[in-house]
DNA sequence: TATTTTCGGATTGTTGACAATCCTTTGTGA
DNA sequence: TCACAAAGGATTGTCAACAATCCGAAAATA
């Protein structure tokens, strides 16, 4: 606590640009399959070379970047296929990290949660529809609830690697109307049966919010196909 | 096919370092907790420091290895707890490939899993609790079953990252003696019911399979601690 | 005009040297 | 004999130069 702790005290060089250009990415700084070039990075972050095509391999081992022998790296552009396929991922991993929270969170965590969740309720009447994805860190019930589950290495999956990539495509699928308010009234009932202690209805709470949130993007996706389909045709 | 595939067309000597090292990691040729220096590593590719530490890289952001800045990397090595945890996220992405699984395996492919059941069950006959775990690739029902989510994100964690990390420490824990044909009777439930379609029984009995094997190391780990503080007490 | 070929620029891959840091060993003192 | 400190060696981190490869544009040919 002593120190700065944004992007300041990196031990390494490579360290720090890991961490900037991570965070760049999962937060849509660097929208996804933007090109990354080494010049441009080492000369932004007045570093050489070497500490950067590191940083970018510790990417590239965590899948945030797709490299191509001799031809450069992108950031990592996940197609719908591949978007479902981390729906389902995320329907067993959170369903799991729901299940141990019901077990493992003490009562105060749990009273936490649900001041998140009347927080929500307030600012939904605010700005609706919109608001209710963009929630951060600390304030996103998904996340309170995976730590919760005090389970380190199922924590760091989610967070670390998946979390973020979700959020980088959440709002821009799920903005179907009456979601919102559906998705709120999920997260209560799961928020009461981890209160209850009920690890098994928790974790099928949480799948089948999951399993919603997916069935709406294929719906969406399907509408917006036949749109496509029905006006241009070609290509 | 027309390459050899095993060790040989790596497009960069990164690329090269990086694939011999991780499958001397998780073949169990490094040891875990191993110091792994980069001077050995380049001296023993023929390769400079440059792209050695390049793989390393990738592998740290894999989880393969874990990096001390200024004072090396070692081979990743899990705790008894860690180990827990990863049987946990076992238990919910196996158990997610399973469903899709029943769902998704042509018929020959269920087939194919009829076959490799029939295969074990012969050769359990000779060394009896031993070679039971220690199949590998194709051979191995789980990777099969992981194959035939046809879910390339979910069979690329398991199989990649943490399918090798479990098999470093399976054997070394389930030698019980009844396990294995325990094992054995499991996987022939599984598979008829995947056989039968039924995605929802497929996924329940996969994890009941792996949350029996997680109850086993538990078992097992408390008596060696009971030996231990009842043995020697100190230190 | 369209297609192919060749050339040049730009980017990535690799190397060896140098600087910074850590660990071990050795020496000193109490 | 033990604890502590300093020096040495070894290892990691960083840099700049060089080599290999790829991409795009201009030119030549059909």
């Amino acid at each position: 606590m002593s120190e700065e702790l944004q992007d300041a005290p990196a031990l390494t060089l490579s360290d720090g640009a890991f961490q900037r250009i991570q965070t760049a990415i999962v937060k849509g700084e660097i929208p996804p399959g933007t090109r990354i070039s080494e010049q441009y990075l080492s000369t932004t972050f007045a570093i050489s070379r070497g500490p950067v095509r590191e940083a970018i391999r510790r990417l590239e081992g965590r899948r945030l970047v797709v490299r191509i022998p001799h031809a450069g790296v992108r950031v990592v552009s996940l197609s719908y296929e591949e978007l479902i396929e981390l729906y389902h991922v995320r329907e067993a991993l959170e369903g799991m990290a729901c299940r141990l929270a019901a077990e493992h969170m003490s009562d105060d965590e749990i009273a936490g949660l649900r001041d998140v969740l009347a927080t929500h309720e307030k600012h939904s009447g605010l700005k609706a529809n919109e608001s209710y994805y963009q929630q951060e860190g600390d304030l996103d019930i998904h996340y309170l609830i995976i730590q919760g589950s005090k389970n380190r290495t199922l924590s760091d999956m989610l967070c670390g690697d998946l979390y973020h990539l979700v959020r980088m495509y959440r709002y821009r699928y799920s903005t179907t109307p009456k979601r919102p308010q559906q998705a709120f009234a999920e997260h209560h009932r799961i928020i009461e049966a981890i209160a209850d202690r009920d690890g098994e209805l928790a974790e099928m709470l949480m799948r089948r919010h999951i399993s919603a949130s997916r069935r709406n993007i294929e719906r969406r996706m399907q509408a917006q196909r036949d749109v496509d389909t029905s006006s241009g045709g070609i290509k």
